[in-house]
DNA sequence: GTCAAATAAAATCTCGAGATTTTTGATTTT
DNA sequence: AAAATCAAAAATCTCGAGATTTTATTTGAC
């Protein structure tokens, strides 16, 4: 009979099943993660089979996770012919990227004219975050904090836009930068970004609590467009190998 | 031993799977009907053991098929406390209105400005499919024909926006699309529309044609807010009862 | 009587085996 | 040799039973 008591703390960091409450939950955020890494290969087939010895859960409870996947547009799904994981293309990118602008910069307006102190808060503590673990990228070695400033990037910008009251603006962006985050892994493929974008975020920022929001959507626009150019050619010079 | 000849034409219409390549999409088919409907109930528990029996699929398969309206939002999922119909509210009709506005618009726009022979001709073919079913609703039942419009009105807006080159515009408008049907067919609960929609439609089709994106997309506007006006009144008259 | 703990019931979640379909490979025919 | 046919292999899809968790009910303590 298995023991009830709640075993001591630190045992559960060997708890494969992490902060996940289902299976389902479990092998969906490790599959995520494989595709947003790039482990998982654009366009590579899915096969639950193989699949589930390496997330070692079963048949159904892979398909369901899978199926989670489809609805991020991370996997892709055809009647009796399996998963695959989602393509790439600079076509794609491109597209994905126009429409996050659109849908990022109206909910960016709007939380600029909403926001109130605690969002000014959680702007001026997530940058701060930020430069702090891009201050490091200058001495130590980019590989083992690229998960933390991928964890921090994505909460800066999202506490710009945290004052919008769309629920739909935020489930999109956050669909959306979810592509985009994996194009720039996979762009980049561990390396360092090469340009300024430190400067970029805090003349966003600064805008922002200026709450002047022409001026920060027209930063914001500049900043998604001169990642996308240099990410872009990373992209195709990757691809046309 | 089962018959391996391929039924006689007709008795396939007998054939509950319909179109549908797997029960998991013959599931999510009918769920999704039965919940864009108001047969299944917005915030409704949806017991999988209870559904097993309604759709004739088993626990896994019907369990993937939600799974895939989770990513549609017309269904929540918590772990380990099951799946639920997505609520509705004013605030959500309102937020859905909006966002679907931003991205239609832009899409309107751009194909306005793509269209080719085609895609005039689609504009052209798909208002009159509609006006042809609008024209039955002066004599006829209505109730009979919803189906038919709901269709085709969904095939018109469709063929607006097909010109659009961005395949991530179209799957917004696909989803939030789907999320007004729902509300509109709760809203009206089978009674007829009580203003001049046609008009309205050929107000656009004509700006549409004519290549002027400004008047289309103005149109276009005052369409879906003069729609959300309407059905917001009726919604909450029904939601007060 | 109220609260808490223990128990029972109900529901979700999970698994792996089997049915169905697709894919691959070998054989035959043109 | 190319195409078509058939058989074998591999993969998807499907099911229902059992494990786990949540919810409801009962029992007991104060």
């Amino acid at each position: 009979m298995r023991e009830t008591v709640t075993p001591a703390l630190g045992a559960d960091s060997e708890d494969p099943r992490r902060g996940a409450r289902t299976l389902v939950e479990f092998a969906y955020e490790a599959m995520r993660q494989d595709i947003l890494r790039g482990a998982l290969i654009p366009g590579e087939r899915l096969r639950v089979e193989a699949l589930k010895d390496t997330y070692k859960v079963g048949a159904s409870t892979l398909r369901e996770a899978l199926t989670l996947l489809v609805g991020e547009a991370l996997v892709t799904a055809e009647g009796q012919r399996g998963f695959r994981v989602a393509p790439i293309s600079l076509k794609d990118f491109e597209d994905a990227t126009r429409v996050r602008k659109l849908i990022e910069l109206e909910a960016l307006r709007e939380s600029i004219t909403n926001g109130d102190d605690d969002w000014e808060a959680g702007v001026v503590a997530s940058f701060h975050r930020l430069s702090k673990v891009e201050e490091q990228f200058k001495s130590q070695d980019r590989a083992t904090l690229s998960g933390e400033w991928e964890e921090r990037n994505r909460a800066f910008h999202a506490a710009l836009i945290a004052a919008t009251h769309s629920r739909w603006l935020n489930h999109f962006i956050d669909i959306l930068y979810q592509q985009s985050e994996r194009y720039r892994r996979i762009a980049l493929a561990g390396r360092a970004v090469n340009r300024d974008v430190h400067n970029e975020h805090m003349a966003i920022k600064e805008a922002a609590l200026n709450r002047d929001s022409d001026e920060a959507c027209r930063l914001s626009e500049l900043h998604i467009d001169r990642t996308f150019e240099a990410l872009s050619k990373m992209f195709q010079a990757q691809q046309g190998e």
